[in-house]
DNA sequence: TCTGCCATGTAAGTTGTTACATGATTAT
DNA sequence: ATAATCATGTAACAACTTACATGGCAGA
C-alpha cells in the first residue's frame, strides 16, 4: 500500500485538496512515485474510513468547494511504522530493455533513434533537477534543516538516475555504432 | 501489454514451458522485467488465443507432460512492431524513497538501517552482475554477435543501475551521519 | 473564442500480488 | 524422512491505466 502511504508522506508536510495532491505527484512527489488523480482521489475515501486522514469541506465562493484533506495522529503513526518496516530494493522493469534484449530481430537503426530519444528526454530531466537544486538547496549540508536534508536525498537520487540512464544510452549508441 | 512482449522476446529466443518462463523471468529477463508464475501462467493461453504463439504437449514419462510454447509468425511480426514503436522513459517508483522524503518523522537510526540495507543489496546484485560479465561477456565488441550485444547492453545497463544506487546510499549515510 | 487551470469524480479493463492447491521425482 | 525441483494451475484482491464525464473561471 505504498500509494497510501506517499498520499500520507505528502499530507505529514501540509494539508490540502486531492486536486493539489495530485499536483504534487506531478511534481515533488512524483519524482519518485508517480500516481494519476483517479488513483488519488478513489485512495482518499479509503483512507478516510481508516481513520487515517480526515477531511473539511472549504467553501470557496463562487468556485467550487474544495475538500480539505490533513492527516490524524493514528495516520502519523501508520506513517512512523511503514517507514520503520524494512522493504525490498525495487527492481528494474522497463520497456526499452526489453526492446533491446530482442533488439536483433528489428533493423538496429530503428532501436538507435529510440535510445537517442530517450538519451534527450533523460537528459532534459537531469537539467530539471540540476535547477531545482541550484534554486532550493544551495546551503551547504551542515546548516540544511532537517527535513531539508530528506529532500534533498529525493532529489539526489533523481540526479544520480537520470545520469545512469544517460551514460548508458550514450554507451549503448557507441556499441550498436560498431 | 509489455509482459506480453516480454514472454515473445524470451520465447523468440527459443521455445519453452510455463515452468521454463518463469525461471528466466527470474533470471536473465528477470534483470529488467519481474513476472511470477501466476502472471506468467495467465498470459498464455491469452497469447495462444491471439495466435501470437502456439504450443506443443511434450511426454515426459514418468514426469508429468509439459507445455511447449514456441512464437509464431504472427507473434515474431507483433514483437517486431511493438518495438519499433516508441515508447516513454520509465519514471522512478521507489518505496525506500517515499520513506526517505517523510524521514524527519521517525528516529534517523531507522533510516540508516534501512539505506545500509539497500546498499548491501545493491553491492551483492552488482557482483552477480560483474560475474557474468566476466563468465560471459569477455570478447571485445567488435567481435561479439549482433544478439550478444543487445544482451550486454542490457547486462550493462543492470551494472549501471546498482552501480547508481550503492553510490547513492554512500551519499545518503554519509549526509544523514553528518 | 479558446486554452488552461481549478475541482471532482465514475467505469472498464489490465496488471500485479498473495494465498491456495496438487502431485511426482531427485538428491541429501 | 525431508527438502528441493519439476510442472501447472485457480481465486481473490489490490493497483494501475485509459477513457469518459462535468462545469466554472481567468487570461490571451
Amino acid at each position: 500500500m505504498a500509494l497510501a502511504h506517499a498520499i500520507l508522506a505528502s499530507l505529514v508536510e501540509c494539508p490540502c485538496s486531492g486536486y493539489d495532491l495530485a499536483k504534487r505527484f506531478d511534481g515533488s512527489v512524483g519524482f519518485f512515485w508517480v500516481a494519476s488523480h483517479q488513483q488519488i482521489y478513489r485512495e482518499l475515501p479509503k483512507l478516510e474510513e481508516l481513520g487515517w486522514i480526515e477531511s473539511e469541506a472549504i467553501a470557496q465562493f463562487p468556485r467550487p468547494d474544495k475538500k480539505l484533506y490533513y492527516i490524524t495522529e493514528l495516520g502519523k503513526q501508520q506513517l512512523r511504522e511503514w517507514i520503520d518496516k524494512p522493504c525490498e530494493p525495487t527492481l528494474i522493469k522497463d520497456d526499452l530493455l526489453v526492446k533491446i534484449f530482442a533488439g536483433y530481430v528489428v533493423n538496429s537503426e530503428k532501436i538507435l533513434e529510440q535510445i537517442e530519444y530517450h538519451e534527450k528526454a533523460h537528459r532534459e530531466r537531469l537539467l530539471v533537477y540540476k535547477q531545482i537544486e541550484q534554486q532550493y538547496f544551495q546551503l551547504p549540508i551542515e546548516q540544511m534543516p532537517e527535513s531539508e536534508k530528506f529532500r534533498y536525498l529525493t532529489l539526489l537520487n533523481g540526479i544520480n538516475y537520470e545520469t545512469y540512464w544517460l551514460a548508458w544510452c550514450k554507451q549503448a549508441i557507441e556499441l550498436l555504432e560498431k
